[in-house]
DNA sequence: GCCGACGGTGAGCGACCGCTTAGCGCAGCA
DNA sequence: TGCTGCGCTAAGCGGTCGCTCACCGTCGGC
């Protein structure tokens, strides 16, 4: 899966476009606890002490600790949006660009494990307009996957089943990387991500 | 895969092992409760109130919030665990055995989602002493279809590359289910029960 | 050199948390 | 009938939660 190397999954410092500095600490800060106990194990203190403030000041940035978990879930979903839409607009084969999907993909729930945790678990979290809105961007997600799908049956790459079932389950083994992945453990995002694609082209039956 | 059919995947009515009543009519509140919401949003109020109890009853059965959500994960695994042992050490080929196992495991995850998503996601919750037996009991899981997996190379039926992380892989999958599957959606746990046997029969690579 | 704007703090409000305790109603038994 | 044990409740304790508010230091513009 040499090919997938070139797109990174999102290797580049993050959180860049939210401003003000300030703002930006708390928000990484937010990530950071909402990833080790939970959204709701939470507390504003411990997120305000992370980025070195006072209780007071997350309220000067943010109207409530909810709006942190959206702005987070909002900008991941993006990201991640942004890694499956480059690798599926991309030349060639279906088979290169599901490989490629699924490897930068994996990359970054595996390489970013902290945010991909957040955005994919605390879903339940969001108030319902909130959830509306990200579960709008999941749906695009899979339209994504989907549509690569789709072409390789089309063109007879691919043989499968049931190309609903199977997108979601590809899409699955994917997110649950977030929830396994151990930075400190054996693998390297590189190794998941190469090793997912090949099953990956295994399950659709790319020949 | 129609010889799957033949474990149940725990359709039983469960919990049945909790005396006396009211102690089971707790648990079954705390098994909903926590799925619904999580263990930390989950009120004690909350759950005596669901069993019909005032929030005082609780504390005469169980000591405290985190034993009511240890003895949910211990009974838990334990069924995941005997679900796999009962297809691992069946009779037949490896191929038959690991769509046997994946098809019932995923039956319980879809079917017993509840108690499927309390049992996976909410190890966290757990202290430290209680979190360190669970997680005896998930590498006794990964053992299980780590063997199956290693038997089909060994005899010649399975092709694969990295056995370790194949079997994370189709464990990852498998759980995953219970983030996912929606009882009021167009699929039975049966019908996911047998095209996940089908995509895992596929990444291994089966003759 | 004074001034308003703004990012930040210390203290604390009302609500709700997990959990405890004193006591009540009732079944079983002499 | 009186006593005892037990499952359960009403009330509430100490603590922490999300969030607010009065106030403060700094800094660019005049």
């Amino acid at each position: 899966m040499s090919t997938a190397e070139e797109t990174t999954g999102g290797e580049a410092e993050p959180w860049e476009e939210v401003t003000p500095d300030a703002a930006r600490r708390l928000l990484v800060a937010a990530v950071e606890a909402f990833a080790e106990r939970g959204y709701h194990a939470t507390t504003t203190r411990d997120i305000a002490g992370r980025a070195g403030m006072s209780p007071a000041a997350l309220y000067i940035h943010y109207k409530t600790k909810e709006e942190l978990l959206h702005r987070i879930s909002r900008i991941g979903h993006d990201k991640a949006l942004d890694i499956l839409r480059t690798a599926a607009r991309r030349e060639g084969t279906a088979k290169a660009r599901l490989a490629d999907a699924v490897s930068s993909f994996v990359r970054w729930h595996a390489g970013r494990r902290t945010t991909a945790r957040v955005v994919q678990y605390e879903l339940d979290a969001l108030g319902p307009e909130a959830r509306a809105e990200i579960l709008g961007l999941r749906r695009q997600v899979d339209a994504e996957v989907r549509g690569i799908i789709e072409d390789g049956v089309a063109a007879g790459e691919f043989d499968v089943l049931d190309v609903q079932g199977t997108t979601l389950a590809v899409l699955s083994l994917c997110i649950d990387v977030a929830r396994w992945f151990n930075i400190d453990g054996p693998r390297t995002p590189e190794a998941v991500g190469d090793l997912y694609a090949e099953l990956v082209l295994r399950m659709v039956g790319a020949k």
